[in-house]
DNA sequence: CGCGGAGATTTTGTATTCAAACGTGCTCCT
DNA sequence: AGGAGCACGTTTGAATACAAAATCTCCGCG
């Protein structure tokens, strides 16, 4: 009888590029915050043409980066106060569950890839390459999702993820909280090696609470 | 000085009637899990282009109700076991944290329009009547994830439920788990109305604990 | 009888076209 | 002056057209 067939290897869609791309481009602020995105001029600048664009508005816009507004277009979706607040109040309930799970189902081969990422960041802490700690630290929270196992709570994460990273972008960290939070790191990491499911989800709480503070400071001051 | 504009009075676009419907048919089984997507035969059938139908996809895909297959088209996600499971881990932790800022948030208004649900609930339990009381049910649900006063999670939650009320639409439940499904509702109706959250959370976990066993147990026998 | 492969057919992915809504700036009237 | 109304250009929404990939068909061959 025949196999399931094997999902191929994965053609790549135009449209899928497009909201990695856009994606990137909204996290990283280059679209800011409330801008209108008029469909002709991105065409331009991304060398395609309206269809697939307007594909890949539609799943920014169900991942909610993206508002669209009939017969008016798109736009970037403000980055608030209270969708911040918000955004936190969730990750923070879908990181205990990953914590949790990560406790339980996770193979020791992942967690020395945890604990083997954790020593890089530690490396680019020690040097001030924020860019590069940044990269790790991603991987790493990334890695604990996957750690537990469960697709959908990883999928889940990854969409509100670009929120959170849209405002960490914004919210550039003083070097005390960054200290700080590679301390945190430390008592996280040691958690999940014991396999310590409760004490894993209050300091992951309390991680991403401290780092809701930091944003929301961020988004508070200049503007 | 001028008000922000009231967003219109909200024009429709096409798609999302596609969406809603196309999710309408997943959910309620008219198109089964794993059956392929034929755009053709779906524009034939909904009297449209090709256009709307594939923004519809996009925004199902990104639910995860629909699986895309470069150049071969798009299918209906399969139902599986795993996913069930999956699904109702994520479910609970974003009901959970539902209670809990219901709580801490709601009005007494929504608290008395939950209780009024409620007790039409009871009436269609009473009187056997499935459909309306599934209705209702949900509607409470929702309610209570409404009362959080937090969008994001609104909007996490139904993403999820979708898929939920897929599972529970093949796994019709059995009179005796449909009893003591309005237990249940009883005890979380009476801790919400003790804005008693850890109570109320406890209450939600088992209630969906529960509905879990129902569905994956039908799930598991007929096929 | 099964296998393989060339060509036809279908289906999908992307581009282009057409139509309707929106916004703008002007005129004209009060 | 100020505002209503209208023609124009622009932008979006949806349909259609075209191109490429996948699937199907059917024939020859082992």
């Amino acid at each position: 009888m025949d196999q399931q067939l094997p999902e191929k290897i994965t053609r790549r869609l135009l449209h899928e590029d497009v909201a990695d791309r856009l994606r990137d481009l909204i996290v990283q602020g280059d679209l800011p915050p409330g801008s209108r995105l008029n469909e002709r001029v991105l065409c331009g600048q991304l060398h395609l043409s309206r269809t697939p664009l307007r594909e890949a508005f539609k799943t920014l816009a169900s991942e909610g980066l993206v508002t669209l507004h009939p017969d008016r277009g798109a736009s970037v979706t403000p980055l608030t106060v209270e969708l911040v607040r918000h955004m936190f109040e969730v990750m923070g309930a879908l990181e205990a569950l990953a914590g949790e799970l990560a406790c339980r189902n996770s193979s020791d081969v992942q967690l020395n890839e945890i604990r083997a990422l954790h020593y890089q960041m530690l490396v680019h802490h020690a040097r001030g390459e924020l860019a590069e700690y940044f990269r790790y630290n991603q991987q790493i929270h990334n890695k604990i999702v996957e750690a537990s196992g469960n697709p959908v709570l990883a999928q889940t994460y990854r969409g509100l993820n670009a929120h959170v990273r849209r405002a960490r972008y914004m919210a550039n960290l003083s070097v005390g909280r960054w200290d700080l939070a590679v301390k945190e790191h430390e008592g996280i990491i040691n958690a999940l090696s014991a396999r310590n499911g409760a004490l894993l989800q209050s300091l992951l709480r309390e991680h991403l609470g401290q780092k809701m503070l930091a944003v929301l400071a961020a988004l508070a001051k200049p503007d």
